[in-house]
DNA sequence: AAGGGAACTTCCGTGGAGCGGAAGGAAGGG
DNA sequence: CCCTTCCTTCCGCTCCACGGAAGTTCCCTT
């Protein structure tokens, strides 16, 4: 009998993440009830586990609910990519804002997502759907069509084979026009993006290439109207050159970024 | 938080959990025998469990060991507090930061440490012993002492009452002298330390106060010879009331619509 | 080439821990 | 006062997590 791969049993482990990502939806307190509903879990199995999980504050216990706890902070704080990224990022990216008063994401590839993992704005945060720690697809950033240019074929092509998502009216639905993109971004080093991520603001976005393959990119995004590209696409790129260049130097050799796509 | 009974048996949370700390000694990347080692679990163990880990990303499989997975770096993003304290202090430490040039820090007290939610620094960031999402004990830094002043007295008392823990020979390790000194920080609403968290650094304080009790505090670091406490705290002063006062009126209306973007 | 060691993977019988239905509180409110 | 909703506790059954042990791979030494 073929054994089915999809899934199996969900046993303890797999129920504690469902708790956990149950909180993915934008609630911040959610109460036993409402986790075992979202999760699809009896009740007195959620009432267990979340005990185990308030013990290791990866909950809280809030009057009237739990939310997240401070655990999982603490430990996000020890994932090395991320970390030694953001340490090393962090002051270019200051230096971006600083300069253009504009805000600035930094983001990583995972699977066929970008996960931002920094960001830094000013006072007014105009609703972009950009969040540390948040995803979007490659395919509707800017950051994403620089990381999508400067990854493997392999992981292009197969993020081009799937249908792409959209989530704004203007997001880029057709393959081949994303495919020439691409191979503009790959000649330029620069990936424009035009309301296709939120709907009134555009961005510029550079890849953070170590040895040819990009480790991260980078952006600034701003209103339609403002019409600096032409600056901002300079001074993202240059960051992204300093940044770049501070990881080579700062780690001698660490990890070629292959990792497989799409677990 | 009484923690009374000592677990006997570690269930399979807990050795997951145990697996995931493993990480906090400074390695970046560990073999399987090398958390079989650390977590004193046995091997085959260890190796079923890292499975289930990968699994989720919680652990990524480098070649040659395992890192924490970036799975943790998007569940730490939907943390409530932190997620909302953060995008709410980040500007003000951005002002803190572009107005003084010197590294800038955000933390909140958890149980008898600072934990670090922010941190803004130069392209040097002098080897300061704070990390985001790192701990340090509230008495060795001028984040946790403008914290533990304004705690509830419960909290403070208990904090005294206990060995304090030094980190520098400069560590204040007499309840005696900490309490006084905590009294004159809620008297000044500032707290000063001088090479308690690091040899050769000095900072500046002010909690971030809501309702009394302070549900943060932000500080600035320099080194000793500057000399520039005065306009210093006058600046750390002023970032904190700001953050404050945006943190009161953000929580009137509970949490404006924006949200999550296209699910 | 053979031997030794270390790290990783797979196997499998056993027992206890995870499971969840059900019943028992605890609020609220109509 | 009953009904609903939510939370907590209980308990017997089942099953899967457990980890010792054997197997495999790789590298280093002799």
């Amino acid at each position: 009998m073929e054994r089915k791969e999809g899934r199996d049993q969900p046993n303890m482990l797999d129920k504690c993440l469902r708790i956990l990502r149950a909180f993915d939806g934008g609630d911040q307190q959610l109460r036993l009830s409402d986790l075992a509903r979202r999760t699809a879990l009896p009740l007195s199995t959620v009432h267990r586990l979340v005990g185990g999980l308030v013990e290791h504050r990866l909950l809280a216990q809030d009057d009237g609910g739990y939310q997240l706890g401070i655990g999982l902070f603490e430990l996000s704080g020890l994932v090395p990519v991320e970390q030694e990224l953001r340490v090393a990022a962090r002051p270019f990216l200051q230096d971006l804002f600083m300069a253009t008063h504009e805000t600035v994401h930094l983001g990583v590839r995972e699977g066929a997502d970008v996960v931002y993992v920094e960001k830094i704005h000013g006072h007014s945060d105009l609703g972009l759907p950009s969040r540390v720690g948040g995803r979007l697809p490659l395919g509707c950033t800017g950051i994403g069509k620089a990381l999508l240019a400067f990854s493997s074929n392999e992981v292009r092509t197969e993020y081009l084979e799937r249908p792409l998502r959209a989530i704004t009216p203007h997001s880029i639905v057709d393959p081949a026009r994303l495919e020439r993109e691409l191979a503009e971004i790959r000649a330029t080093g620069l990936a424009f993006e035009r309301e296709e991520a939120t709907v009134g603001r555009e961005c510029v976005a550079a890849p953070v290439l170590v040895q040819g393959v990009a480790v991260a990119a980078m952006s600034i995004s701003v209103p339609v109207s403002a019409y600096r590209m032409p600056q901002l696409a300079a001074a993202v790129k240059t960051s992204a050159l300093g940044l770049a260049r501070q990881l080579r130097t700062g780690r001698e050799h660490r990890r070629p970024p292959g990792g497989e796509m799409f677990g």
